[in-house]
DNA sequence: CGTTATATTGAAGTGCGTCAAAAAGTGTGG
DNA sequence: CCACACTTTTTGACGCACTTCAATATAACG
Protein backbone atom coordinates (compact mmCIF):
# COMPACT_ATOMS: atom_id res chain seq x y z
CA UNK A 1 0.00 0.00 0.00
CA UNK A 2 2.98 2.59 1.10
CA UNK A 3 5.17 1.18 -1.35
CA UNK A 4 4.60 4.25 -3.96
CA UNK A 5 5.80 6.38 -0.88
CA UNK A 6 8.49 4.29 0.38
CA UNK A 7 10.07 4.42 -2.97
CA UNK A 8 10.07 8.19 -2.56
CA UNK A 9 11.78 8.12 0.67
CA UNK A 10 14.42 5.43 -0.20
CA UNK A 11 15.35 7.02 -2.94
CA UNK A 12 16.96 10.05 -0.68
CA UNK A 13 18.15 7.75 2.11
CA UNK A 14 17.91 4.54 3.71
CA UNK A 15 15.11 3.13 5.58
CA UNK A 16 15.14 0.30 8.04
CA UNK A 17 12.53 -2.50 8.05
CA UNK A 18 11.54 -1.54 11.36
CA UNK A 19 11.19 2.17 10.34
CA UNK A 20 9.28 0.49 6.71
CA UNK A 21 7.41 -1.30 9.64
CA UNK A 22 6.45 1.96 11.81
CA UNK A 23 5.21 3.91 8.19
CA UNK A 24 3.03 0.84 7.22
CA UNK A 25 1.57 0.57 11.37
CA UNK A 26 0.94 4.23 10.39
CA UNK A 27 -1.04 4.24 7.21
CA UNK A 28 -4.60 3.49 7.65
CA UNK A 29 -8.14 3.41 6.63
CA UNK A 30 -7.93 3.28 2.84
CA UNK A 31 -10.75 5.22 0.95
CA UNK A 32 -11.99 5.96 -2.79
CA UNK A 33 -12.51 10.04 -3.34
CA UNK A 34 -13.97 10.57 -6.80
CA UNK A 35 -12.72 13.31 -9.16
CA UNK A 36 -12.99 16.36 -8.52
CA UNK A 37 -13.81 16.53 -4.40
CA UNK A 38 -12.99 18.47 -2.01
CA UNK A 39 -11.04 16.15 0.77
CA UNK A 40 -9.96 19.42 3.08
CA UNK A 41 -11.22 22.94 3.29
CA UNK A 42 -9.30 25.93 4.46
CA UNK A 43 -9.69 26.60 7.99
CA UNK A 44 -10.81 23.16 8.85
CA UNK A 45 -9.76 21.44 12.09
CA UNK A 46 -7.31 18.62 10.99
CA UNK A 47 -6.18 15.46 13.54
CA UNK A 48 -5.14 13.17 10.28
CA UNK A 49 -2.78 13.69 7.29
CA UNK A 50 -3.88 12.31 3.83
CA UNK A 51 -1.42 9.95 1.71
CA UNK A 52 -2.52 9.50 -1.68
CA UNK A 53 -2.19 6.32 -3.15
CA UNK A 54 -3.87 6.67 -6.40
CA UNK A 55 -5.04 9.44 -8.73
CA UNK A 56 -4.50 13.05 -8.80
CA UNK A 57 -4.92 15.29 -6.27
CA UNK A 58 -4.16 19.33 -6.01
CA UNK A 59 -4.29 22.38 -3.68
CA UNK A 60 -5.38 25.41 -4.56
CA UNK A 61 -6.36 29.57 -3.32
CA UNK A 62 -8.68 31.39 -5.20
CA UNK A 63 -9.48 34.96 -5.03
CA UNK A 64 -13.05 37.02 -4.93
CA UNK A 65 -13.01 37.42 -8.43
CA UNK A 66 -12.82 33.13 -9.17
CA UNK A 67 -9.63 33.13 -9.84
CA UNK A 68 -7.94 30.25 -8.95
CA UNK A 69 -4.28 29.16 -8.35
CA UNK A 70 -3.35 25.60 -7.98
CA UNK A 71 -0.59 25.75 -5.75
CA UNK A 72 0.57 22.33 -6.06
CA UNK A 73 -0.14 19.16 -7.56
CA UNK A 74 0.09 15.78 -5.76
CA UNK A 75 0.77 12.04 -7.54
CA UNK A 76 0.51 8.88 -5.84
CA UNK A 77 3.16 8.66 -3.16
CA UNK A 78 2.11 12.15 -1.88
CA UNK A 79 1.73 13.08 1.81
CA UNK A 80 -0.38 15.48 0.59
CA UNK A 81 -0.80 17.31 3.90
CA UNK A 82 2.10 15.90 6.07
CA UNK A 83 2.18 19.67 6.80
CA UNK A 84 -0.62 19.95 8.64
CA UNK A 85 0.23 17.33 11.25
CA UNK A 86 2.66 20.79 12.25
CA UNK A 87 -0.17 23.29 11.06
CA UNK A 88 -3.40 21.74 12.54
CA UNK A 89 -5.55 23.62 9.85
CA UNK A 90 -4.75 24.62 5.94
CA UNK A 91 -4.65 27.76 4.68
CA UNK A 92 -5.93 26.34 1.45
CA UNK A 93 -8.27 23.76 -0.20
CA UNK A 94 -7.33 20.20 -0.96
CA UNK A 95 -9.07 18.32 -3.83
CA UNK A 96 -8.98 15.53 -6.23
CA UNK A 97 -8.80 15.97 -9.62
CA UNK A 98 -9.26 12.34 -11.28
CA UNK A 99 -11.00 9.27 -8.70
CA UNK A 100 -8.51 8.62 -6.43
CA UNK A 101 -6.98 6.86 -3.78
CA UNK A 102 -6.08 7.70 -0.47
CA UNK A 103 -5.14 6.72 3.43
CA UNK A 104 -4.96 8.32 6.62
CA UNK A 105 -1.80 8.34 9.25
CA UNK A 106 -3.74 10.26 12.33
CA UNK A 107 -1.80 12.86 14.01
CA UNK A 108 -1.60 11.43 17.09
CA UNK A 109 0.43 8.02 15.61
CA UNK A 110 2.78 10.88 13.87
CA UNK A 111 2.93 12.86 17.38
CA UNK A 112 4.20 9.36 18.61
CA UNK A 113 6.60 8.72 15.44
CA UNK A 114 8.30 12.10 16.01
CA UNK A 115 8.95 10.68 19.93
CA UNK A 116 10.17 7.34 18.80
CA UNK A 117 11.77 7.04 15.70
CA UNK A 118 14.36 10.83 14.79
CA UNK A 119 15.27 9.72 11.71
CA UNK A 120 12.32 9.27 9.92
CA UNK A 121 10.72 12.41 11.47
CA UNK A 122 13.81 13.97 9.80
CA UNK A 123 12.83 11.97 6.66
CA UNK A 124 8.78 13.21 6.90
CA UNK A 125 9.92 16.55 7.86
CA UNK A 126 12.77 16.45 4.60
CA UNK A 127 9.54 15.32 2.91
CA UNK A 128 7.60 18.77 3.65
CA UNK A 129 10.77 20.72 2.70
CA UNK A 130 10.67 19.25 -0.96
CA UNK A 131 6.95 20.37 -1.16
CA UNK A 132 8.28 23.87 -0.12
CA UNK A 133 10.76 23.60 -2.97
CA UNK A 134 8.78 22.90 -5.22
CA UNK A 135 6.54 25.73 -4.57
CA UNK A 136 9.15 28.04 -4.79
CA UNK A 137 10.11 26.74 -8.28
CA UNK A 138 6.46 27.43 -9.03
CA UNK A 139 6.95 31.10 -7.93
CA UNK A 140 10.11 31.38 -10.56
CA UNK A 141 7.49 30.00 -12.94
CA UNK A 142 4.62 32.02 -12.09
CA UNK A 143 6.87 35.34 -11.83
CA UNK A 144 9.14 35.21 -14.41
CA UNK A 145 8.94 32.72 -16.91
CA UNK A 146 6.32 33.64 -20.14
CA UNK A 147 3.50 31.03 -21.15
CA UNK A 148 5.13 28.64 -22.94
CA UNK A 149 7.76 27.86 -20.81
CA UNK A 150 5.55 27.57 -17.94
CA UNK A 151 3.57 24.46 -19.44
CA UNK A 152 6.58 22.93 -20.45
CA UNK A 153 8.56 23.58 -16.83
CA UNK A 154 5.08 21.42 -15.52
CA UNK A 155 5.39 19.13 -18.31
CA UNK A 156 9.45 18.45 -17.17
CA UNK A 157 8.22 18.56 -13.43
CA UNK A 158 5.47 15.66 -13.75
CA UNK A 159 7.66 13.56 -15.63
CA UNK A 160 10.47 13.24 -13.31
CA UNK A 161 8.01 13.16 -10.14
CA UNK A 162 6.05 10.42 -11.77
CA UNK A 163 8.88 8.33 -13.17
CA UNK A 164 10.35 8.25 -10.09
CA UNK A 165 6.89 6.22 -8.72
CA UNK A 166 7.48 4.02 -11.87
CA UNK A 167 4.21 5.93 -13.49
CA UNK A 168 6.08 6.51 -16.68
CA UNK A 169 5.71 4.86 -19.88
CA UNK A 170 8.89 5.33 -21.84
CA UNK A 171 8.38 9.67 -21.39
CA UNK A 172 4.90 9.66 -21.82
CA UNK A 173 2.09 9.46 -18.41
CA UNK A 174 -1.10 10.34 -17.99
CA UNK A 175 -2.58 13.92 -16.77
CA UNK A 176 -6.28 13.34 -15.75
CA UNK A 177 -7.12 17.19 -16.19
CA UNK A 178 -8.70 20.00 -18.67
CA UNK A 179 -6.88 23.01 -19.84
CA UNK A 180 -8.69 24.72 -17.78
CA UNK A 181 -6.90 22.97 -14.43
CA UNK A 182 -3.55 23.14 -16.00
CA UNK A 183 -3.71 26.94 -16.70
CA UNK A 184 -4.80 27.57 -12.63
CA UNK A 185 -1.12 25.61 -12.50
CA UNK A 186 0.22 27.97 -14.49
CA UNK A 187 -1.34 30.88 -13.82
CA UNK A 188 -2.86 31.44 -17.77
CA UNK A 189 -6.45 31.79 -18.72
CA UNK A 190 -7.98 28.32 -20.51
CA UNK A 191 -7.74 30.26 -23.75
CA UNK A 192 -3.98 30.98 -23.67
CA UNK A 193 -3.76 27.88 -22.39
CA UNK A 194 -4.61 26.67 -25.46
CA UNK A 195 -2.26 28.76 -27.74
CA UNK A 196 0.42 27.88 -25.44
CA UNK A 197 -0.39 23.85 -25.84
CA UNK A 198 -0.50 23.90 -29.16
CA UNK A 199 2.82 26.02 -29.71
CA UNK A 200 4.45 22.98 -28.12
CA UNK A 201 2.75 20.66 -30.26
CA UNK A 202 3.60 22.29 -33.16
CA UNK A 203 6.70 23.05 -32.24
CA UNK A 204 7.39 19.30 -32.29
CA UNK A 205 8.01 19.16 -28.37
CA UNK A 206 4.71 17.55 -26.46
CA UNK A 207 1.55 17.37 -26.55
CA UNK A 208 -1.39 17.16 -24.13
CA UNK A 209 -4.55 15.91 -25.30
CA UNK A 210 -7.53 13.65 -23.36
CA UNK A 211 -5.49 13.74 -20.06
CA UNK A 212 -2.00 11.68 -21.86
CA UNK A 213 1.23 14.05 -22.22
CA UNK A 214 3.06 12.47 -25.02
CA UNK A 215 6.60 13.98 -24.93
CA UNK A 216 8.19 13.68 -28.74
CA UNK A 217 11.68 15.92 -27.74
CA UNK A 218 12.48 15.81 -23.91
CA UNK A 219 15.77 17.78 -24.38
CA UNK A 220 13.70 20.23 -26.28
CA UNK A 221 10.96 20.56 -23.44
CA UNK A 222 13.66 20.85 -21.20
CA UNK A 223 15.75 23.35 -22.79
CA UNK A 224 12.78 25.79 -23.63
CA UNK A 225 11.21 25.22 -19.65
CA UNK A 226 14.59 26.23 -18.57
CA UNK A 227 14.08 22.80 -16.40
CA UNK A 228 17.03 22.26 -13.91
CA UNK A 229 15.33 19.41 -11.37
CA UNK A 230 18.36 20.10 -8.60
CA UNK A 231 14.76 21.28 -6.59
CA UNK A 232 13.39 18.19 -6.45
CA UNK A 233 15.98 16.77 -4.41
CA UNK A 234 16.24 13.51 -6.45
CA UNK A 235 19.87 12.56 -4.89
CA UNK A 236 20.84 10.69 -2.17
CA UNK A 237 21.69 12.59 0.73
CA UNK A 238 21.31 10.97 4.43
CA UNK A 239 19.73 13.28 6.75
CA UNK B 1 20.35 37.10 21.08
CA UNK B 2 17.14 34.33 20.06
CA UNK B 3 14.90 37.12 21.87
CA UNK B 4 13.16 37.38 18.12
CA UNK B 5 12.87 33.35 17.43
CA UNK B 6 11.34 33.13 20.68
CA UNK B 7 8.42 35.64 20.72
CA UNK B 8 7.64 33.95 17.17
CA UNK B 9 7.79 30.52 18.45
CA UNK B 10 5.87 31.19 21.97
CA UNK B 11 3.02 32.86 20.18
CA UNK B 12 2.68 29.37 18.78
CA UNK B 13 2.93 27.23 21.89
CA UNK B 14 4.59 26.93 24.92
CA UNK B 15 8.28 26.54 25.23
CA UNK B 16 9.33 25.29 28.46
CA UNK B 17 12.84 27.10 29.93
CA UNK B 18 14.57 23.77 29.36
CA UNK B 19 13.42 24.14 25.60
CA UNK B 20 14.31 27.35 25.83
CA UNK B 21 18.01 26.87 27.11
CA UNK B 22 18.71 24.34 24.18
CA UNK B 23 17.91 26.92 22.08
CA UNK B 24 20.23 29.26 22.99
CA UNK B 25 22.95 26.29 23.15
CA UNK B 26 21.54 25.35 19.51
CA UNK B 27 22.83 29.41 17.98
CA UNK B 28 26.13 30.09 18.17
CA UNK B 29 28.98 31.93 16.25
CA UNK B 30 27.57 35.60 15.80
CA UNK B 31 28.36 37.56 12.41
CA UNK B 32 27.78 40.91 10.62
CA UNK B 33 26.56 40.55 7.09
CA UNK B 34 26.77 43.66 4.72
CA UNK B 35 24.51 44.58 2.52
CA UNK B 36 23.64 42.17 -0.80
CA UNK B 37 26.50 39.86 0.12
CA UNK B 38 25.54 36.55 -1.08
CA UNK B 39 25.81 34.02 2.13
CA UNK B 40 24.50 30.68 0.18
CA UNK B 41 25.30 29.78 -3.11
CA UNK B 42 22.94 27.16 -4.64
CA UNK B 43 24.21 23.65 -4.53
CA UNK B 44 26.46 24.61 -2.04
CA UNK B 45 26.94 21.58 0.57
CA UNK B 46 25.04 22.78 4.32
CA UNK B 47 26.11 22.22 7.30
CA UNK B 48 24.42 24.67 9.74
CA UNK B 49 22.01 26.65 9.15
CA UNK B 50 21.60 30.64 9.49
CA UNK B 51 19.05 32.35 12.43
CA UNK B 52 18.34 36.17 11.31
CA UNK B 53 19.07 38.22 14.29
CA UNK B 54 18.89 41.91 12.69
CA UNK B 55 18.55 43.19 9.31
CA UNK B 56 16.84 41.53 6.03
CA UNK B 57 17.69 38.59 3.99
CA UNK B 58 15.65 36.93 0.60
CA UNK B 59 16.32 33.64 -1.24
CA UNK B 60 16.12 33.59 -5.34
CA UNK B 61 15.93 31.80 -8.19
CA UNK B 62 16.54 33.61 -11.60
CA UNK B 63 16.59 32.48 -15.38
CA UNK B 64 19.05 32.65 -17.90
CA UNK B 65 17.69 36.04 -19.75
CA UNK B 66 18.94 37.64 -15.83
CA UNK B 67 15.20 37.73 -14.70
CA UNK B 68 15.27 37.03 -11.13
CA UNK B 69 12.38 35.98 -8.55
CA UNK B 70 12.95 36.46 -5.07
CA UNK B 71 10.89 33.28 -3.31
CA UNK B 72 10.30 34.93 0.44
CA UNK B 73 11.74 37.35 2.27
CA UNK B 74 12.91 37.02 6.15
CA UNK B 75 13.42 39.72 8.93
CA UNK B 76 14.77 39.17 12.22
CA UNK B 77 13.59 36.07 14.00
CA UNK B 78 13.50 33.80 11.08
CA UNK B 79 15.26 30.54 11.27
CA UNK B 80 16.06 31.47 7.37
CA UNK B 81 17.36 27.95 6.13
CA UNK B 82 16.34 25.68 8.44
CA UNK B 83 15.07 23.92 5.84
CA UNK B 84 18.70 23.21 4.39
CA UNK B 85 18.80 20.75 7.66
CA UNK B 86 16.84 18.29 5.98
CA UNK B 87 17.78 19.30 2.34
CA UNK B 88 21.40 19.50 2.55
CA UNK B 89 21.75 22.11 -0.06
CA UNK B 90 19.85 24.83 -1.71
CA UNK B 91 18.39 25.02 -5.26
CA UNK B 92 18.11 28.63 -4.55
CA UNK B 93 20.71 31.20 -3.89
CA UNK B 94 20.35 33.40 -0.52
CA UNK B 95 21.39 36.95 0.09
CA UNK B 96 21.40 39.74 2.48
CA UNK B 97 19.41 43.17 1.22
CA UNK B 98 20.24 45.54 3.80
CA UNK B 99 23.32 44.91 6.61
CA UNK B 100 22.42 42.06 8.73
CA UNK B 101 23.37 40.12 11.76
CA UNK B 102 23.14 36.46 11.65
CA UNK B 103 23.88 33.22 13.68
CA UNK B 104 24.19 29.66 13.20
CA UNK B 105 23.17 26.41 14.33
CA UNK B 106 24.79 23.36 13.47
CA UNK B 107 23.03 20.46 11.94
CA UNK B 108 25.17 18.14 14.24
CA UNK B 109 23.31 20.03 16.94
CA UNK B 110 19.87 19.97 15.29
CA UNK B 111 19.78 16.32 14.31
CA UNK B 112 20.84 15.58 18.66
CA UNK B 113 17.74 18.20 19.06
CA UNK B 114 15.72 16.14 16.45
CA UNK B 115 16.71 13.10 19.05
CA UNK B 116 16.31 14.62 22.69
CA UNK B 117 13.47 17.14 21.85
CA UNK B 118 10.59 15.66 19.93
CA UNK B 119 8.69 18.86 20.90
CA UNK B 120 10.79 21.57 19.94
CA UNK B 121 11.84 19.56 16.87
CA UNK B 122 7.61 19.85 15.75
CA UNK B 123 7.76 23.38 16.24
CA UNK B 124 10.87 23.92 14.12
CA UNK B 125 9.13 21.19 11.64
CA UNK B 126 6.60 23.72 12.17
CA UNK B 127 8.01 26.62 10.99
CA UNK B 128 9.54 25.09 8.41
CA UNK B 129 5.68 24.86 6.92
CA UNK B 130 5.33 28.46 7.71
CA UNK B 131 7.49 29.20 5.33
CA UNK B 132 6.16 27.04 2.91
CA UNK B 133 2.47 28.86 3.45
CA UNK B 134 4.09 32.30 2.87
CA UNK B 135 5.37 30.45 -0.58
CA UNK B 136 1.88 29.30 -1.59
CA UNK B 137 0.79 32.52 -0.89
CA UNK B 138 2.86 34.11 -3.06
CA UNK B 139 2.18 32.00 -5.95
CA UNK B 140 -1.37 33.11 -5.41
CA UNK B 141 0.05 36.48 -6.09
CA UNK B 142 1.91 35.65 -9.02
CA UNK B 143 -0.21 33.69 -10.63
CA UNK B 144 -3.49 35.79 -9.97
CA UNK B 145 -3.24 39.02 -8.50
CA UNK B 146 -2.90 41.92 -10.58
CA UNK B 147 0.48 44.35 -9.75
CA UNK B 148 -1.13 46.86 -7.37
CA UNK B 149 -2.77 44.46 -5.17
CA UNK B 150 0.83 42.38 -5.52
CA UNK B 151 2.79 45.22 -4.14
CA UNK B 152 -0.39 45.95 -1.64
CA UNK B 153 -0.16 42.50 -0.80
CA UNK B 154 3.58 42.28 -0.26
CA UNK B 155 3.30 45.36 2.50
CA UNK B 156 0.33 43.80 4.18
CA UNK B 157 2.26 40.65 4.84
CA UNK B 158 5.67 42.51 6.22
CA UNK B 159 3.40 44.37 8.19
CA UNK B 160 2.02 41.80 10.25
CA UNK B 161 5.09 39.39 10.12
CA UNK B 162 7.19 42.71 11.45
CA UNK B 163 4.30 43.17 14.19
CA UNK B 164 5.16 40.28 15.84
CA UNK B 165 8.66 40.44 16.27
CA UNK B 166 8.22 44.15 17.40
CA UNK B 167 9.60 45.85 14.71
CA UNK B 168 6.46 48.25 13.93
CA UNK B 169 6.02 51.81 14.89
CA UNK B 170 2.59 52.11 14.42
CA UNK B 171 2.00 50.54 11.33
CA UNK B 172 5.43 51.91 9.50
CA UNK B 173 8.07 50.22 9.20
CA UNK B 174 11.61 50.10 7.70
CA UNK B 175 12.40 48.07 4.50
CA UNK B 176 15.50 48.93 3.35
CA UNK B 177 15.40 47.65 0.01
CA UNK B 178 15.01 49.47 -3.56
CA UNK B 179 11.90 49.53 -5.87
CA UNK B 180 14.17 46.88 -8.17
CA UNK B 181 14.20 44.55 -5.39
CA UNK B 182 10.52 44.71 -4.69
CA UNK B 183 10.01 44.09 -8.20
CA UNK B 184 11.37 40.91 -8.04
CA UNK B 185 9.59 39.54 -5.09
CA UNK B 186 6.34 40.53 -7.18
CA UNK B 187 7.51 39.29 -10.07
CA UNK B 188 7.05 43.19 -12.38
CA UNK B 189 9.85 45.21 -13.79
CA UNK B 190 11.11 48.49 -11.92
CA UNK B 191 9.23 50.65 -14.01
CA UNK B 192 5.97 49.20 -13.33
CA UNK B 193 6.62 48.65 -9.70
CA UNK B 194 7.30 52.33 -10.24
CA UNK B 195 3.54 52.77 -11.37
CA UNK B 196 2.26 50.50 -9.33
CA UNK B 197 4.01 52.29 -5.63
CA UNK B 198 2.44 55.54 -7.43
CA UNK B 199 -1.16 54.41 -7.48
CA UNK B 200 -0.83 53.08 -3.82
CA UNK B 201 0.63 56.55 -3.07
CA UNK B 202 -2.06 58.53 -4.82
CA UNK B 203 -5.21 56.21 -4.03
CA UNK B 204 -3.64 57.11 -0.58
CA UNK B 205 -3.13 53.64 1.06
CA UNK B 206 0.69 53.59 1.26
CA UNK B 207 3.79 55.07 0.29
CA UNK B 208 6.72 53.06 -0.14
CA UNK B 209 10.46 55.73 -0.34
CA UNK B 210 13.70 56.25 1.32
CA UNK B 211 13.35 52.26 2.32
CA UNK B 212 10.39 52.78 4.66
CA UNK B 213 6.47 52.28 4.75
CA UNK B 214 4.29 54.38 5.37
CA UNK B 215 1.00 53.45 5.73
CA UNK B 216 -1.67 55.83 5.52
CA UNK B 217 -4.93 53.45 5.43
CA UNK B 218 -4.41 49.82 6.49
CA UNK B 219 -7.81 48.52 5.82
CA UNK B 220 -7.92 49.73 2.25
CA UNK B 221 -4.61 48.51 1.63
CA UNK B 222 -5.78 45.35 3.02
CA UNK B 223 -9.19 45.15 1.20
CA UNK B 224 -6.95 46.25 -2.25
CA UNK B 225 -4.73 43.45 -1.90
CA UNK B 226 -7.42 40.80 -0.53
CA UNK B 227 -5.48 39.95 2.64
CA UNK B 228 -6.08 37.34 4.57
CA UNK B 229 -3.86 36.95 7.16
CA UNK B 230 -4.44 32.88 8.40
CA UNK B 231 -1.90 31.79 6.14
CA UNK B 232 0.76 33.13 8.67
CA UNK B 233 -0.91 31.08 11.70
CA UNK B 234 -0.55 33.69 14.17
CA UNK B 235 -2.70 31.56 16.27
CA UNK B 236 -2.04 30.01 19.12
CA UNK B 237 -1.91 26.24 18.57
CA UNK B 238 0.23 23.27 20.69
CA UNK B 239 2.28 21.44 18.67
C1' DC C 1 -28.81 11.08 -30.26
C1' DG C 2 -29.24 14.89 -27.74
C1' DT C 3 -26.78 17.20 -23.93
C1' DT C 4 -23.01 18.91 -21.66
C1' DA C 5 -18.08 19.45 -21.03
C1' DT C 6 -13.93 20.55 -23.33
C1' DA C 7 -11.06 22.27 -26.91
C1' DT C 8 -10.17 25.57 -30.41
C1' DT C 9 -10.11 29.78 -32.99
C1' DG C 10 -10.84 34.93 -33.95
C1' DA C 11 -10.97 39.69 -32.85
C1' DA C 12 -10.24 43.30 -29.90
C1' DG C 13 -8.67 45.28 -25.48
C1' DT C 14 -5.25 45.98 -21.73
C1' DG C 15 -1.73 45.38 -18.23
C1' DC C 16 2.72 45.06 -18.10
C1' DG C 17 7.34 45.02 -20.54
C1' DT C 18 10.86 47.45 -23.12
C1' DC C 19 13.54 51.20 -24.41
C1' DA C 20 15.13 55.58 -23.52
C1' DA C 21 15.74 59.65 -21.10
C1' DA C 22 15.28 62.86 -17.39
C1' DA C 23 14.99 63.92 -12.54
C1' DA C 24 16.05 63.22 -7.94
C1' DG C 25 18.74 61.35 -4.35
C1' DT C 26 23.26 59.66 -2.18
C1' DG C 27 27.99 59.50 -1.33
C1' DT C 28 32.87 61.02 -1.94
C1' DG C 29 36.56 63.95 -2.26
C1' DG C 30 38.36 68.48 -2.77
C1' DC D 1 30.46 74.11 0.46
C1' DC D 2 30.43 72.47 -4.26
C1' DA D 3 31.66 69.13 -8.02
C1' DC D 4 31.25 64.80 -9.62
C1' DA D 5 29.93 60.06 -10.16
C1' DC D 6 26.73 56.75 -9.30
C1' DT D 7 22.36 54.79 -7.87
C1' DT D 8 17.56 55.05 -7.69
C1' DT D 9 13.23 56.91 -8.98
C1' DT D 10 10.17 58.66 -12.27
C1' DT D 11 8.05 59.58 -16.67
C1' DG D 12 6.87 58.90 -21.77
C1' DA D 13 6.17 56.33 -25.93
C1' DC D 14 5.45 52.15 -27.91
C1' DG D 15 5.01 47.08 -28.36
C1' DC D 16 3.49 42.61 -27.10
C1' DA D 17 1.90 38.71 -24.21
C1' DC D 18 -1.89 37.63 -22.26
C1' DT D 19 -6.96 38.50 -21.23
C1' DT D 20 -11.66 38.98 -22.51
C1' DC D 21 -15.57 38.07 -25.07
C1' DA D 22 -17.78 35.38 -28.34
C1' DA D 23 -18.48 31.78 -31.45
C1' DT D 24 -17.67 27.26 -33.30
C1' DA D 25 -15.91 22.65 -33.31
C1' DT D 26 -15.03 18.38 -31.14
C1' DA D 27 -15.29 14.96 -27.78
C1' DA D 28 -17.56 12.59 -23.90
C1' DC D 29 -21.60 10.51 -22.15
C1' DG D 30 -26.04 8.93 -20.50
Amino acid sequence: MIERLLRKLAARDDISPEEEATLTDLITDVEDVPARKTVIRKGERLNRSILLLDGLMCRYKDLRNGRRQITALHVPGDFLDLHGFTLKQLDHDVMSLAPSRVAYASHEKLTRLTETHPHLTRMLWFSTNLDAAMHREWELTLGQRNGSARAAHLLCELRERLDIVGMLSGNDFDLPINQTEMGECIGLTVVHTNRVLRELREEGAATFAKGRVIIQDLEKLKSWAEFDPSYLYLGREPC
